[in-house]
DNA sequence: CAGTGGTCTAGACCACCCA
DNA sequence: GGGTGGTCTAGACCACTGT
């Protein structure tokens, strides 16, 4: 198990100390944080800069570091399904309803970037937030990367599996977000009239040296399902 | 002018070595870079840290640096729409709608935390892209922050307008999407179909003491709009 | 102009990867 | 085991804020 770092440390007893302070409310100067924890001021630094990416605090230059207001919108990171719900005080559950190796075809192919004559794991599952359908989600796998992986337990947290059994870590994570026409089954399989609309969200999931490990389409019920998340100036180029 | 950081102009370097290098080529190691360029090895890793964040390279702990694959998406920013389709190779343009003071209203008091009573400028637009309708944007500013607003020049960039001419700086905004099925009016003005979907982008323009400023809602064509951007794996909490 | 966050240095040791 | 990135220290000066 690696050790925790000081600033990882430093980090959520600040996060503790801010608990219940109203927004805008001035952190201790940096310098401060530093002496009364015995790390220096760049470990401090390591450590408001992680809370500032999370949107827990800002920092105005000359000004001070302050309590951030408490946001609508979580700053986005990858998650799993079952994380994203619970996030949202929903109960995740599932529903297989295909798994099997067929071969990836040309799209697949380019996406995971193999040969589109290589076998791929495909899953498709029904996924229910509280006992009703969220989402549709189909997974593309190569093949070889997964041995086994269509005949075990499919009915939980997939990245768990990948990680656990497989070796495989996904690090990082392309995403295209669309709104869709729902065709028939699709509208029938979540639950919704015919005609609705629907958020459809592609993922390609790479290990942490950016090479692709997973190709998905997520098709979520419109009505149910939003995204949320902070954006911020883009450093000057 | 704010001079350039050292660690800024290093990544502009590293930028231009790094162009033509196929993806995976390894870098300089943190070291070799410090001491060829006359930096300290800390600032080598802030040039990095900013490289790794725009998603330019991937850091394997043990192993080094490396180009990263061309990415599909490119990492989330705030940009205005008329950034947004050059980025896009598209032309941008824009036809004023509507433009005026009313009372703020519940909701737009809400997300720009002030009386409901209080007076916003509201200005709505018809954002084109090569000529043709991409989106309908409904911007709300309080009055009172950006007097005369409604009487100026609104074709252009509003951001770049609101930065002139009235000092503020958006420096970050938090947003909801959703999927939604178009009215009737709204499908008219984008010239789609009648019952086609549209992506709804809500946002929330916050300044740099993350304070709101700005909420708007646009609607997106789904047949030539999509949302693309990069996530990562949150660090463990 | 005093105090804040932003940048920078020159060291050091640790955790991890790979031959 | 040699070399890599990850963390950490104890200083220093700069740019900016607010009074």
């Amino acid at each position: 198990m690696a050790r925790q770092a000081k600033y990882e440390e430093l980090r959520m007893a600040l996060l503790a100390e801010m608990a219940g302070s109203p927004p805008h409310t001035p952190l201790p100067t940096e310098r401060e944080i530093s002496a009364r924890h015995g790390v220096s001021r760049n470990t401090v630094r390591q450590a408001l800069d992680a809370l500032e990416a999370a949107g827990a605090v800002y920092r105005v230059q000359g000004a001070g570091t302050f309590v951030a207001p408490a946001v609508v919108s979580k700053s986005l990171a990858l998650t799993s399904f079952s994380e994203d719900m619970r996030d949202r005080d929903l109960e995740p559950a599932s529903r297989l309803l295909a798994a099997g190796t067929v071969r990836a075809g040309r799209q697949v192919a380019g996406l995971l970037e193999i040969d589109p004559e290589a076998e791929v794991v495909r899953v498709s599952r029904l996924r229910l937030a509280d006992g009703a359908p969220m989402c549709l989600e189909t997974v593309h796998l190569p093949a070889q990367r997964v041995p086994g992986l269509a005949q075990e337990d499919l009915s939980g947290s997939l990245y768990e599996l990948l990680s656990v059994r497989h070796g495989l870590e996904i690090g990082s994570a392309e995403q295209i977000v669309r709104a869709v026409d729902l065709a028939e089954t699709e509208s029938a399989l979540l639950g919704v009239p015919v005609g609705s609309s629907g958020l459809r969200v592609q993922r390609v999931g790479l290990d942490r040296r950016e090479s692709p490990v997973e190709a998905t389409t997520t098709l979520y019920r419109a009505d149910r399902y939003d995204i949320r998340f902070t954006v911020r100036r883009a450093a000057r180029s």
